[in-house]
DNA sequence: TGTACATCAGTGAACGCGCGTTCACTGATGTAC
DNA sequence: TGTACATCAGTGAACGCGCGTTCACTGATGTAC
């Protein structure tokens, strides 16, 4: 019988429906000032309701970084789940760029700040990130110095990423995005 | 007779005043949450004073950022008047990354958010950049695709200060961080 | 050189706002007997 | 199956805060005569 009904005095999985309602929050305002009050608000409960769930502010937006870390590998993984060539590599690294400018708020949640090293769980998911990009450049280009060559081409595709997002590029032909992306990830396994 | 006066009635530069309060307000908080009220008060002045000068709080952080623009293309040009090398563009990255880590809030100022098109001063620095940017990238590696080239030099370089600036690389050591830009650069230029 | 007056750059009180967080509370749930 | 009670997940009033911005104001400056 609770088919019917919508609200109940429980919520049932509120810490999921914040998570939710932070993630919608900042797609809208492209992630300035994510609020605890907003995110409640927006989840249809009182404002201290979110403290039964998430220790403070902080918490809630390490959760929900955590996720888009997640989210991100996923993402990519998708794009192609082993890569081997640079030119899978570079669809790779487009579905990254893709990833930024479809998810704005949530990517600037993920990055705009350093990684709070109290939270685990985001810094797990940061560690492993880190851990997928070194793997997949590592076998699109075997036998380089693996240090150089990961840092070289994540610095790379997540500068496009911000350039885009923060308008020094222009984003709104997707088609562009993807063919500037795919030569920047030329011109770097060829050589300039 | 003024010279020992230090509080007169008007203050006779707040423009300039407010803009350095903003600048010392950014390095010091890394750039979270940038206050006219705060401004207002490190100037040593009534909160609303600065409305004399900036007509709301936008107007003071584009002009901030715009001089952040007219400062960062300075200190690149001061790392090399003309690079016309892969080894000389190479120091000019390194410039760059190390302005963003010095000048953590105030770099954040300049990119974190899409450059108002209607502060006509930012527009024009952050354009400013881009063709010197594009022109030094140009000089480096002549005979290439002008855009492919300048968007993945600047691409390459500005996620490297990201994500150091992030911490999702260790910015402690100066030089592992000059080390990893040239050779970053040095992977660019040859090919991966 | 002196005076009247317009202009300009400040002041300070006040507005309404949204925020994070605390607290004592209450309604619903689930478990022991 | 029924009842007592502990536990848990919510509520809502309240706190103190800093913010951007407005307004009528006042003190200092500079200009015309």
């Amino acid at each position: 019988m609770p088919s019917q009904q919508t609200h109940t005095y429980h919520h049932g999985d509120l810490r999921s429906a914040c998570l939710r309602a932070a993630r919608e929050l900042l797609e809208e305002d492209g992630g300035a000032g994510l609020s605890l009050r907003a995110v409640a608000r927006s989840a249809g409960v009182s404002a201290t309701a979110p403290y039964r769930h998430f220790t403070d502010r902080d918490a809630l937006v390490s959760a929900v970084a955590a996720e888009g870390y997640r989210e991100l590998t996923e993402h990519l993984t998708a794009a192609h789940p082993a890569p081997s060539t640079p030119d899978e590599l570079a669809a790779v690294a487009s579905a990254y760029v893709r990833f930024a400018l479809d998810h704005p708020g949530l990517f600037r949640a993920m990055f705009a700040e350093p990684c709070d090293p109290t939270s685990g769980e985001r810094a797990a998911a940061a560690a492993a990130i880190r851990a997928y990009v070194q793997d997949v450049a590592q076998s699109a280009f075997p036998g380089r110095d693996p240090a150089v060559l990961s840092v070289t081409v994540w610095a790379l595709v997540h500068g496009l990423a911000f350039l885009y997002l923060d308008g020094k590029l222009d984003p709104s032909a997707p088609e562009a995005v993807a063919a500037q992306v795919g030569a920047a990830m030329h011109a770097l396994s060829s050589g300039l």
